[in-house]
DNA sequence: TAGTGTCTTGATATTTTATAACTTTAAGGG
DNA sequence: CCCTTAAAGTTATAAAATATCAAGACACTA
């Protein structure tokens, strides 16, 4: 990830939440919002556990399904999305688009670059009728080294 | 999948396995092969834990560790992967050359199929390099409808 | 404003998936 | 046969996710 201010980052996912919420009329509630915000700190994979470990700090400490319930949500609307193979979120770069998210992680510094490229959803929905499926979604996670950890 | 002799399917696996370890000197252990059969036998994803139930039958219980060390064996020679989006395993369709897992699932039938497309993982190494990655490894996974179930 | 239905969150318990750590057994080389 | 190493057994626990039921918030309307 190059430098940028982050807090900058979170706050327009939080307002890009915001809006699309009020325009779907769905509800972006102070719990909702809070646990898109934890997924933003980390400008990295965070998982359930960890969220929830964040969102007790100071008061009593809330249950898993509270989390998972949020997290729910938020990838329903698509500002977040799971990465599989490491049990964890991200928040989404383009969180107006509802989409598929393709990523590529750094198996150095654990950051995560999502991939909006609509050649690579081309080819793999090819791929899928090809082989004779029709395409529902698909997950693509590609492990490697960022350009940063290289250097 | 379409129609085969799977007890033949099962074989095969079996028996390039077998030579496959021999020709690298890893060991084919009874407890490997049976749980090589296993993965086999259902001709879907299986989970670690369905495993451990078949494995168990008419005999004492194993434990959890026999079955992931087995799987991590199988798993780093090429007969196994395993779906990220399912927390299961699938027997290899090319054991004989190592490689990394593209994958179709069916989500009606639960079928698996195994894309060995070269040009597919063209693709995805691309992609990573125009994102400044250097590449490792990667899993797709598609999820859609394969052509028996639409019909 | 009280009643009603729906959505959200809280709370408790449990299930599912996976690994750590240590012991015992088996295999292979001299 | 002795020694070393790899594999499998054993016990316990960690990590990730879900089921279920209760309570609260909110909006609609009667
Ligand atoms: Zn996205
Ligand atoms: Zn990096
Ligand atoms: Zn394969
Ligand atoms: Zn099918």
């Amino acid at each position: 990830m190059l430098k940028h201010n982050h807090d900058e980052c979170i706050e327009n996912a939080l307002t890009a939440a915001q809006e699309i919420c009020a325009a779907r009329d769905t509800r972006f509630t102070p719990l909702r919002r809070r646990v898109l915000e934890l997924v933003w700190v980390k400008h990295e994979p965070i998982t359930a556990y960890e969220i929830l470990d964040l969102l007790s700090e100071g008061q009593k400490r809330v249950a898993p399904p509270t989390v998972y319930r949020a997290l729910d949500f938020l990838i329903e609307e698509g500002f977040v999305h799971r990465i599989e193979s490491l049990n964890s979120f991200v928040g989404c770069s383009d969180p107006a688009h509802k989409h598929q998210g393709h990523f590529l992680i750094c198996t150095k510094c654990s950051n995560v670059t999502e991939m909006n490229e609509q050649s690579l959803h081309d080819v793999i929905k090819a791929a899928a009728k090809a082989n004779g499926y029709s395409y529902e979604n698909s997950i693509l996670e590609i492990a490697g080294i960022c350009e940063n950890c290289r250097n």
